[in-house]
DNA sequence: TTGTATGCGTTATCAA
DNA sequence: TTGATAACGCATACAA
């Protein structure tokens, strides 16, 4: 087993002194043209590589960065991890995951651990904990010890870093606006509690969707689940005592078992009853008929958050200011829509 | 900003030594009681935490993991991946990402970076790329330098680590010998060319099931794809031409739209055809009907993995032993077979 | 009981 | 042109 060599080892070898190496290693004008070839020659024998480790901790630089994300099983989320990764890569840093699992407790031990010098700066997503428990002193600490942060699709004002979010209550507006033009009124909106930022951009765009076309809010067509867990009974029970010819859903795994559920009544979609769910994912492509959606642009978004929080890492002033980039929604249209 | 303490400024600032100040919080009996009381609330006071790199650096070891897969918006590598950061998390692990992107060279460029020094070990599925050139130098040089790899899903025999797959040629067998007992006789392969440990292995349990029964392997029933890239074409050329009762795809995705294909011929799933693709993902759980599937159990192989390589990370001797762990396909059965 | 010295692998400053 | 030394932050063997 050859283990890793170093300058020193190299140094032994050659007889010259380490730093000699490091700067014949680095081309360094000031050593001798023969004793440099030697070295480099030396060098590329041995397949030396310098330790990543020493260097960032001379440095004080990890060119590490660290994602922590609420679910990782989640094609959204791996949508934008992919975003980040590509342009992290391309720019020479390293990616360290941490999985919250909507946890308020991981998501801070995560943040903790990684912020004792793993990382250079941070991206993340808030788990459904934090944003329930509504505690972000961890990111607090986060960023007064400076280390840059920037947050995706789940976010919080109460924390000054930058943002990209894509525009979700638009996103909705433009799904109402397109099922009233297909000359629908009984709309209905499914949602889920926990996902406060996003959960209530969206209802918000669908109650402004309404109110503009002078369509009045019925809140017994708001079907509003505690979590994002599929309540299957949940989902019968509306669809069998309400009756509604559009539906608009915050996510696809709700909107792909209410399609489901209403097929089995003998409904038909798009003819009956339209639909249209949030993040265009795997199963608004493929089900049966393809399920309109709401893209959200994951990769351009993770790509956009690494630019932003590396732009930070590289900067060499402190500055204060924080932008908040926010993405245009586009609607994908497919066979639960149009009639 | 509050910049991270450090053992040199609680030093500094209660006028002791640094060495003072490391033993008294790792609470050693060689310090007096008093100092170590004050030397304990002044961290405690400004959060101190010891800095990782400078553990590293010291200790040799990064209690990170490295992590090489193809491709992250992908359910399967995504459940693996659960599986290995739930476990190495637990353990005080922290996980480095890396994608492939199916190239051999971003998997050899990714390797390298990561060996010299940022991971104690790598857990790894091969990318298309490598296993067409057949080339695994790089993994070589990882073992070769003592770094503990463990390989899953794709592997291959060149390399002497150890290894955790599942039997997919069993799965394979399993699947087919389901349609035999529904009496299926047109059995139907699509496969594809560039997974070739797996395509290979369930390409066999397929023909083995077959000749096992007395039935006979007829090539043209065999689709193969060159990559798992969907041809659209492909597929509904092989439907419209081929007569067959039963399908069995190496992946959800061809499986999915053969099915949507017969479907639109008017043929009746699973009355006149039978479907089980392998992949128990999310399109299998949501199509209409569900596609039986073989279950790959991804989060259990990614925990495995992460057993065995936290294993030999920490074990002290240099043991050359190395295991390969077979796990069990499982068939999920769902509404596109039993007729 | 406390402190000094050394080392992990690297780089940078300064001296020779 | 080369080398000694210090420093990054921490841990530890050894002195005091």
């Amino acid at each position: 087993m050859k283990r890793k060599i170093t300058l020193k080892h190299i140094a032994r070898e050659l007889g010259v002194s380490i730093s000699t190496v490091s700067k014949a290693l680095k081309n360094s004008e000031e050593i001798g043209r023969d004793t440099k070839e030697k070295i480099q020659a030396f060098a590329k024998l041995y397949n030396y590589k310098p330790n990543n480790i020493a260097i960032s901790l001379k440095n004080k630089r990890t060119k590490n960065i660290g994602v922590i994300i609420p679910d990782i099983v989640h094609h959204f989320f791996t949508t934008v991890f992919r975003g980040i990764e590509k342009y992290a890569n391309a720019k020479g840093y390293n990616v360290i995951v941490c999985v919250s699992d909507e946890s308020f407790d991981k998501e801070v031990i995560n943040m903790e651990l990684l912020a004792n010098g793993s990382i250079d700066g941070f991206i993340m997503a808030l788990s459904a904990g934090t944003q329930l428990k509504n505690d972000y002193n961890h990111l607090k600490e986060v960023t007064a010890q400076g280390i840059p942060l920037v947050l995706f699709d789940r976010v919080t004002p109460e924390i000054k870093c930058d943002k990209v979010v894509i525009d979700d209550k638009k996103g909705a507006y433009n799904a109402v606006t397109t099922f009233i033009r297909e000359g629908r009124k009984k709309i209905a909106l499914i949602t889920t509690k926990d996902y406060f930022s996003v959960s209530r951009d969206r209802a918000a765009g669908y109650r402004e969707a309404l109110l503009d076309n002078d369509l009045e809010i019925n809140e017994d067509l708001i079907l509003e689940f505690p979590s994002m867990e599929v309540d299957e009974k949940g989902i019968e029970e509306f669809f069998t005592n309400k009756k509604v010819d559009a539906v608009l859903s915050v996510n696809e795994i709700f909107a792909i078992h209410s399609m489901r559920f209403v097929q089995s009544l003998g409904i038909k979609i798009p003819e009956d009853i339209s639909f249209i769910g949030f993040t265009d994912g795997l199963l608004s492509k493929y089900s049966t008929p393809g399920l309109t959606a709401v893209a959200q642009h994951g990769e351009d978004m993770g790509k956009i958050a690494a630019e932003m929080l590396i732009e930070k890492v590289e900067s060499e002033e402190e500055e204060e200011t924080y932008t908040t980039k926010v993405l245009e929604p586009t609607l994908i249209v497919r066979g639960s829509t149009g009639n």
